[in-house]
DNA sequence: CTGAAAGCGCTTACAG
DNA sequence: CTGAAAGCGCTTACAG
């Protein structure tokens, strides 16, 4: 079957692919019987115009690009999710990017979004992103950037985010209410700022309760998997530093973490109360069920497309904008990882 | 910034865009002294060429779409990880789409696909589809389907799967082998493949050791969520009927009933033990940790896109291709919950 | 209401 | 080794 085209579809009903193309995109100025003649006849074909040469003039691929670190991680999945679920209904189709991490792909897979022309980039940033200009090259060229979940302070863009700071403040104050004074808390890297964010949460939380800091109880994960949260508590537990709670900036670590505490013969809750960050699939089936932070991966999905569209319909009418930030509130999810006997 | 064109570059450089274009596309009829100013010029303008122009002549688009019927589900989100790492490695963007279990959705995204002349279409069917037609479209068209997953017999085609009848039976035999004599089988809808074909191996391995086969025993799960999982189990127990052991189609509907079972007193695996499908993220930390058959999602993917370049390559050279079949071995994940006093 | 023509930005067969 | 020209399949300003 060879393809078909809009001078195939003309030739047939004896008009000009002009009018065949006007019928297609609803211009008003065809006559309804000549409309309906080449409606009927694409529909039966099956027809449907060539969308690269179409972009050629239009300008508009009707494609975005999106770029994250991990694909197989329960966070992004959602995310992804909800970016997928609003394109369909505006009628868009997605190329998902993963920069695994590094800044060096990070910059690599934008040329190519560029090279392909979409008409929008969401990105969560990698944890080694140090530099902004491959950033600040997609608006340039004219092209709606999204950041979202990992994003930079210093790039002014839509943004879509939950308040770090604020969630974990509210998880390290429920151990504090639960009885915990000598918090351990597992953070990310020192660059995202997520790992900071949720790190001055931590920190903010023990002030506002009179609890001092201790930077030793500080622990640095890298890798954020769980067999990396398992060593990173046994040699924690080494060191002989008191300690009755612990709090992870992700709940894979702490599930391996958990596992070291047991090991160890420290009961959860009992002797340590933990909460983590993210409610992975699963963390509710744990024993003990995992207190952790809800967040809402697919609304914020919805919500990042929501945004281009928004930017996209002013930059069409050549409005100015102005950028909006979206925080999404999370959950404090209370189970038994934390409860109080 | 506006957009450069390769008449831009060979404007500056005061030679025609068609030697700029072979230069930039490694042509061999260009002297060494202009390859090299193009390849300079190019580099500093950071200029690519545009991709949507390019196919119109070439017809190819180095895009690939994926269809799925799920993304936040570890075992989808795996294989997309694998096709993207080897779509990365050979320049290839993809276009991720999501059926939701639904056959027209599934006819309605093939449209756009083929609309968008993307170069090859990566399947896994929805549940319900019982009709091909919108894949022999795909084929007609000149376009490169792979089927993976959820396939189907019917249609020819390169194809990535599991051998889902064996590792059924092998799941099955494992629970006779340590002692269970009636198994129940909470299995998925009647027409997938994979589910039929999973039913067939317990069935198999029943008759193979003697133990009757009763249809009683056979639960049917339609959304595989834990929770109904949880339900189905519950009114299961409710019948009276005597069993010592489940296999379930896929973890997480295993996930409920297990919470169904511990609620009924009946201890695993003492009174029952259980083995589900898939090796979930986190599986391994519930308690029991489940038994369960792995699948080498993040392989299946990287073959999924190594057979789509072998068609790709046979079809530039107009051979003819011989459809490849890969079968994946599982791996049985043998943990608490069915482990043998 | 309809259509001829230009043009989007490339690639490539061909001439020189 | 280089370039003029045709053409991929659309859309749209313009003429009638």
């Amino acid at each position: 079957m060879s393809k078909l085209t809009l001078e195939i579809l003309a030739e047939k009903l004896n008009i000009s692919k002009a009018t065949v193309s006007k019928a297609l995109n609803g211009y008003k100025d065809v006559s309804p019987a000549t409309r309906n003649k080449v409606l009927n006849l694409s529909k039966n074909l099956n027809f449907y115009p060539n969308a690269q040469a179409a972009f050629l003039r239009t300008k508009s691929t009707k494609v975005i690009g999106v770029i994250i670190p991990h694909i197989n991680h329960p966070f992004f999945s959602n995310i992804v999710r909800g970016i997928l679920d609003s394109a369909d209904k505006h009628n868009y189709l997605v190329i998902i990017l993963k920069s695994n991490e590094s800044y060096e792909n990070e910059k690599r897979l934008i040329d190519k979004l560029l090279q392909q022309n979409v008409d929008g980039i969401f990105i969560s940033l990698a944890q080694d992103t140090h530099d902004l200009k491959h950033l600040k090259k997609i608006q340039e060229s004219g092209t709606i950037l999204i950041q979202f979940d990992k994003i930079s302070k210093l790039l002014e863009s839509s943004k879509v985010i939950i308040d770090d700071r604020k969630s974990a403040y509210t998880a390290t104050e429920h151990l504090i209410k639960n009885g915990c004074k000598k918090i351990v808390h597992i953070r990310g890297q020192l660059l995202p700022q997520i790992s900071i964010d949720r790190f001055l949460g931590y920190k903010k939380a023990l002030e506002d309760y009179n609890l001092s800091y201790d930077s030793n109880r500080v622990i640095m994960a890298n890798k954020m998997t769980d067999s990396e949260g398992y060593e990173l508590m046994n040699s924690f537990i080494s060191k002989n530093i008191e300690f009755d709670g612990v709090f992870s900036m992700a709940d894979l670590p702490l599930v391996g973490a958990m596992e070291s505490l047991k090991q160890n013969n420290l009961n959860i809750p009992k002797d340590i109360k933990v909460i983590g960050f993210g409610n992975w699939l699963l963390t509710d089936r744990l024993s003990p069920s995992l207190s952790t932070i809800d967040q809402p991966g697919i609304l914020m999905g919805n919500e990042c497309f929501d945004l281009f569209i928004k930017e996209l319909n002013s930059k069409k009418k050549k409005l100015s904008f102005n950028y909006k930030k979206r925080v999404f509130s999370t959950k404090l999810m209370i189970r038994n990882s934390s409860k109080q006997e």
